[in-house]
DNA sequence: TAGGTGATCTAACACCGTTAAGTTTATGCC
DNA sequence: GGCATAAACTTAACGGTGTTAGATCACCTA
């Protein structure tokens, strides 16, 4: 009885080859600058064979999406998993290896982060998107809160300083997205670690020095 | 010889009209959600009128942006330009301000700084509204060089230290704007205020302190 | 080999941005 | 007033889009 497994082995191929095919056109023209009709010709199928595979078009973009949560949390978590570095130098490196992800995949990471959900309520991300998302976010937040705990960072509210972080984050790396020839921006990774610095020292962590040293600043 | 004023103040006006239209529009449905036929049925032309006095559609979202510049612009001097508060709180309002105006316009704020302009070069930007978006910039620019004059913020390059802001301000908006109600944010006004004042304390601003009892600091 | 089943395709629907060509409307001139 | 002219506007089409109902084809089962 291989005959099925054969068949949707078959099946699984054909599936993986249009995802494929939807990924690399998605990255390289824009969302709506590639039809179904040009993904279809990619695979030399008709375009209704992509449809007994995926919902429509807005579900190849969630499975591309989930597909960019997943790589993103795999290097979000080699990073923060290694915590042989100080608290303060864990964190940096996570939010640059952050930074690095958005910029090294731009087009994914418009995909992901920075393409509007108008209307009602038709977001491309769903629920494994979004524990994928979260997953994301949690490695950010944990290693928050080892810093705060080692005394390397100023304690507050953790989820309101994790995401202050994570909106800088954002920021640099949406902005250099977007406008990228479209303003005169300073040289990338000069504006990347000024960015990360600042933020870091607002948020309490003094680099180079002891702890104690600054624990009288105000609040 | 009035008539040809009345044809040109005539003609204005439909311009005008379309373009109401149009805003009223794409704010409320998206850039791709809104069609040129759907635009001429709302002011009751025929779709090809509207290209008689906008190159293309995407013309119309050009000189939308313009007037979402010139807008961001009066507010922003507003602002900036009152020098009666110290320039630590200057900066601090203006950047409330940028934040506020995102939120307050956030279809405005996504199609002027969202929109990803994919493909080669086919920026929404002309030249007009490329200017008018430096000036906003300039705003900020000045105010942060004023802090810095002042010895309120740690003296380094200008332009890193205003763009890094910028980013952050970016940041906390856009996330906001593409992600709410897709993440559990923390409340709005909270996550804003924690995120201002930590990037004016990495900029080297401590609140409520005499400005040479930090002189000492690494850089 | 007949029948059934699932995979795939054809053809269509209702949209889209844009434009060439035609029509209407208002003007200036005799 | 009547008419040429120029501007304003519309019709109709081109080639594209996402999506779907129904026909067709290939293969497996009996």
């Amino acid at each position: 009885m291989g005959i099925h497994e054969r068949r949707n082995r078959e099946k699984q191929l054909l599936r993986q080859e249009i995802l494929d095919a939807a990924r690399e056109m998605f990255v390289r023209d824009g969302y709506e600058g590639v039809s179904m009709r040009k993904i279809a010709e990619k695979i030399e199928y008709s375009p209704t064979t992509i449809y007994h595979y995926f919902r429509d078009k807005t579900d190849l973009l969630s499975q591309i999406i989930q597909e960019s949560f997943t790589k993103l949390n795999n290097q979000l978590e080699a990073v923060f998993g290694d915590q042989s570095q100080c608290p303060r130098e864990c964190l940096r490196r996570g939010m640059a290896t952050y930074v690095d992800f958005a910029l090294t995949h731009p087009s994914h990471y418009y995909l992901t982060f920075m393409f509007r959900q108008v209307e009602d309520c038709p977001s491309p991300l769903d629920d494994e998107a979004y524990c994928l998302g979260m997953k994301c976010f949690d490695y950010l937040r944990q290693a928050v809160k080892r810093a705060m705990d080692s005394g390397e960072i100023d304690r507050c509210d953790l989820e309101t300083a994790s995401q202050a972080l994570w909106a800088g984050l954002h920021g640099v790396s949406s902005l250099l997205i977007s406008l990228e020839g479209g303003f005169p921006f300073v040289e990338r990774q000069q504006l990347i670690n000024h960015t990360l610095e600042m933020m870091l020292r607002g948020a309490g962590m003094q680099p180079k020095l002891a702890a104690g040293q600054e624990a009288s600043r105000a609040r």
